[in-house]
DNA sequence: AAATAATACGAACGTTCGTTTTATTTCTAG
DNA sequence: CTAGAAATAAAACGAACGTTCGTATTATTT
């Protein structure tokens, strides 16, 4: 592997760090540089731009989420199961030690508005496919359309109601809470069998 | 009124739609003395600090909250209608064009973290204290105490999930969706009377 | 081993940040 | 109407921001 992979590589895991506690607008290169024992320009020229990085850092934390979550679901199981399992891994991964401020990229979802060009475009798209994904799995668990398009809603609220029970209200509850809101949206989304 | 009380009030107004946009931590000092038309240091003179501002934008906001949604609930109806009037008017208050970022609350929570100490203290003392007035309205429509902990959950899930549905996924159904939610909600956490 | 490309550096750019100090205006009370 | 207080402005501060430049140091290829 290119050196210059390496380093990039090392750069966007701490940056992804960074951003959970502060953002990616209280990322800043002058941090990101020291932390990592760099130089702000040595660290600059491997992006170009802010807004480089800042797409970079929403890359790499998608892809990050697709090979800790999505990729770990167990291929064979029902949909059903599937379901509670993506549940439990987006828990853990909102509760991932190497984030400290939560998910960033939930966070990138209240903190960028469509002024920020393509980083708000880039956001969007993923999101877009994330909630294609989830429509389609109530959908394989037998839910009809209208349903699963309902359900993916409710598990993306559920999922976005964990980190704050979690992280803002401090609730030792809130996995149970998440998950039993889960079983309420899977009774009422998939016809009884 | 004094005249620094007004000043002050119009500061506010203005410095919760730039939060709004821009977050607490993009909202800036010099901006908002731009857009008002103020000299920099005497915007600064009615706050003394920056984390001070940050502070009287949440308590700001927060009365704003109060008086725009809270208090806009009718009295005397009967609960179930409270709380449907109460997830309509989260959601007005969602899309309300002086909010062109969304809730600035709701932002916040996803942007401050307890390292950022006392503004951080003031939003988790509020949130806590809605949780606690929501699950109240539950257990007035006659859920049992873990039920209303349950769907007070999942009411502020469908709030926040209704955020990221609207302005995020821009789905124009995102108001059927939450109101569908919470109708199960309802359903589940309510015995049958 | 020599030539070349990739990578990182230090220094400096102009700008903006939050904040302080000093002055001037504007309001208000006697 | 005027003295004193309150509110605002003007100017400047050091620090940090993103960015650019030329140069040194590594890797990689020839």
């Amino acid at each position: 592997m290119d050196k210059g992979l390496q380093t990039r590589a090392r750069i966007l895991d701490t940056a992804v760090k960074l951003a959970s506690r502060n953002g990616l607008g209280g990322l800043t290169i002058g941090r990101l540089a020291e932390v990592l024992s760099l130089s702000k320009a040595g660290l600059f020229a491997h992006f170009g731009s802010k807004e480089a990085l800042q797409q970079a850092v929403l890359d790499h934390a998608g892809s990050l989420y697709q090979t800790r979550v999505i990729a770990q679901l167990p291929p064979s199981a029902s949909p059903q199961v599937r379901l509670r399992q993506l549940l439990k891994k987006c828990m853990d991964w909102i509760d991932d030690p190497a984030f400290p401020g939560g998910c960033p990229i939930m966070s990138a979802c209240f903190e960028l508005t469509p002024e920020d060009g393509e980083p708000w475009n880039n956001l969007v798209a993923k999101q877009r496919h994330f909630q294609t994904l989830l429509t389609g799995m109530f959908r394989a668990a037998g839910a009809p359309p209208a349903a699963a398009e309902q359900a993916a809603f409710e598990f993306r609220s559920i999922t976005l109601g964990y980190q704050h029970s979690s992280r803002v209200l401090g609730n030792p509850k809130a996995r149970k809470l998440a998950q039993h809101a889960l079983d309420a949206t899977l009774a009422h989304a998939v016809p009884v069998p």
